[in-house]
RNA sequence: GGAGAGGUGGCAGAGUGGUUGAAUGCGGCACCCUGCUAAGGUGUUAUUCCGUUUAUUCGGGAUCGAGGGUUCGAAUCCCUCCCUCUCCGCCA
């Protein structure tokens, strides 16, 4: 959410910026500064009214007074009706602009991307080499049948070594964050209700992604962001308390529909995969250094395992809307002969802060809203097929990366 | 799922229809005093919106879990919902 004083003050900046990630035809910010006129007016009109009622109600009035009061009460509630119509609008159209794109994100959609950093390689063949899926399949890592049979299309298995490379994985990212103890390890609920989704800006836009259990109102979150960024909304925290750091565990449930593509099978998109999650809540100042850390953490964690992959900043129109920036880490599949994002670093500023009123009091005893940052550390459900593609051999074995080896007891995958 | 109790400022806790944004205590902040200083005194101490001013200020509105209602007037009465606690039931 932007501020709406922020929009008022600064029209043409916030319309130009804006216009690097959405089209003209979608920004009309001259219909919600009309929208935001006729509140004030509104505001400006009801007080008044109150102001003179309350003049009398401090004590007991005649009941001359009194006829002239009930006139009164019904006027200001006409007004009250008006101006909460006025404010449900302007918020509507308010939430549904994105964030304001920092200044080195360039204009544009997915097109302008840009690779700033490569590590490794595409991996060479001398033998012609299987896909993740036949190769989970061959080596009994992963059941897509009886999963299907269980729940449906879209969901898998993890057997045996399987299970033990998932296991694995997040022990090895959670280790990794273990080394760096500002950060808290938090396991969260995986379901929440309608009004947390709202502030973590997942609702409306998401509501069909989204799992739901309709009889409690509540969906299956879809990234762990979803609660780490609700964990302290509506608090006050102490300034001295920040940067808060934390790294999550958990299930994620996505309905993705429509989604699926054929060369997307197998694990690239699924209805449920795990996936640890960074979030830092930061002083306003802080927030960009705190960026530079998610991301030095996230590149961390798939070199260590050996994965050639590409940094990437995203152009303005591929960030998602809450975002001021976003920087992917993307992993080489071979077999789709692609770049699959494992992590996505991305800064919020105080977009999410303030649809969460999340607000720290700053030194000169004001109280601000806060900025968050969020990046995967990582999702487990493309990191496991890069592992098996790029390490494949002839035979058909995968070499367990070395970080891996002493969760699993062994250092090939074979038959 | 059933029955009961409760949700008030940073915290504790008064307040059951009219100068109550809210007593009192604790905590915080500022200043003062004091040679027994981990003491004493005085003052101050919520958020948010609108207007005005824009270094500052001033005027007004709203907020006592949330939303609605009754009333000239609601923290206080009524309804719905959420949450907490106690007891009972259920529990793959």
């Amino acid at each position: 959410m932007l501020d709406i004083k922020y929009i008022r003050d600064n029209q043409n900046e916030v319309e130009q910026a804006l216009l690097k990630r959405i089209d003209k035809k979608n920004l009309d910010l001259n219909k919600i500064l009309k929208l935001d006129d006729q509140r004030r007016e509104i505001i400006v009109k009801v007080d008044e009214l109150k102001a003179e009622r309350n003049k009398f109600s401090k004590t007991k009035p005649d009941a001359k007074t009194i006829k002239a009061m009930k006139k009164l009460g019904e006027d200001i509630k006409v007004l009250d009706r008006d101006l909460n119509s006025a404010e449900a609008t302007l918020n509507e159209v308010l939430a549904a602009l994105p964030n304001i794109p920092a200044d080195d994100v360039v204009a544009g959609g997915k097109e302008n991307n840009k690779i700033i950093k490569t590590f490794g390689e595409q991996t060479k063949f001398d033998f012609e080499p299987k896909n993740h899926v036949d190769l989970a399949t061959d080596l009994g890592l992963i059941d897509y049948e009886r999963a299907a049979k269980m729940s449906g299309a879209g969901f898998w298995t993890y057997v045996g070594d399987g299970a033990l490379l998932e296991w694995a994985l997040l022990n090895y990212f959670i280790d990794f964050h273990r080394s760096h103890p500002e950060y808290r390890f938090m396991i969260p609920p995986y379901m929440l209700n309608e009004n947390s989704a709202y502030i973590s800006g997942h609702l409306p836009k998401f509501k069909d992604d989204l799992f739901w259990a309709e009889k409690d109102k509540l969906c299956f979150n879809a990234t762990s962001e979803m609660m780490l960024g609700n964990y302290h909304a509506g608090e006050m925290i102490n300034r001295k308390d920040l940067p808060l750091k934390y790294y999550a565990f958990s299930t994620c449930f996505r309905r993705e529909a429509g989604a699926y593509r054929t060369e997307e099978r197998g694990m690239i998109r699924g209805h449920q995969f795990n996936k640890i999650e960074m979030f830092q809540f930061t002083l306003p100042e802080e927030s960009w250094a705190a960026f530079d850390e998610l991301l030095d953490y996230g590149e961390k964690l798939v070199e260590g395992l050996g994965l050639h992959y590409n940094t990437v900043q995203l152009a303005a129109g591929d960030c998602s809307a809450a975002m001021a920036k976003t920087i992917d880490l993307e992993v080489w599949i071979p077999s789709m002969k692609g770049y699959k994002e494992v992590s996505s670093v991305s800064n919020a500023l105080d977009y999410q802060a303030r649809r969460g009123n999340i607000r720290f009091k700053d030194v000169d005893n004001k109280n601000k809203f806060l900025h968050t940052l969020n990046a995967s550390g990582l999702a487990t459900s493309r990191v496991f097929p890069a592992i098996l593609e790029q390490n494949q051999q002839a035979d058909g074995s995968v070499l367990i990366p070395k970080v891996l080896q002493k969760y699993m007891g062994k250092k090939v995958l074979k038959k």
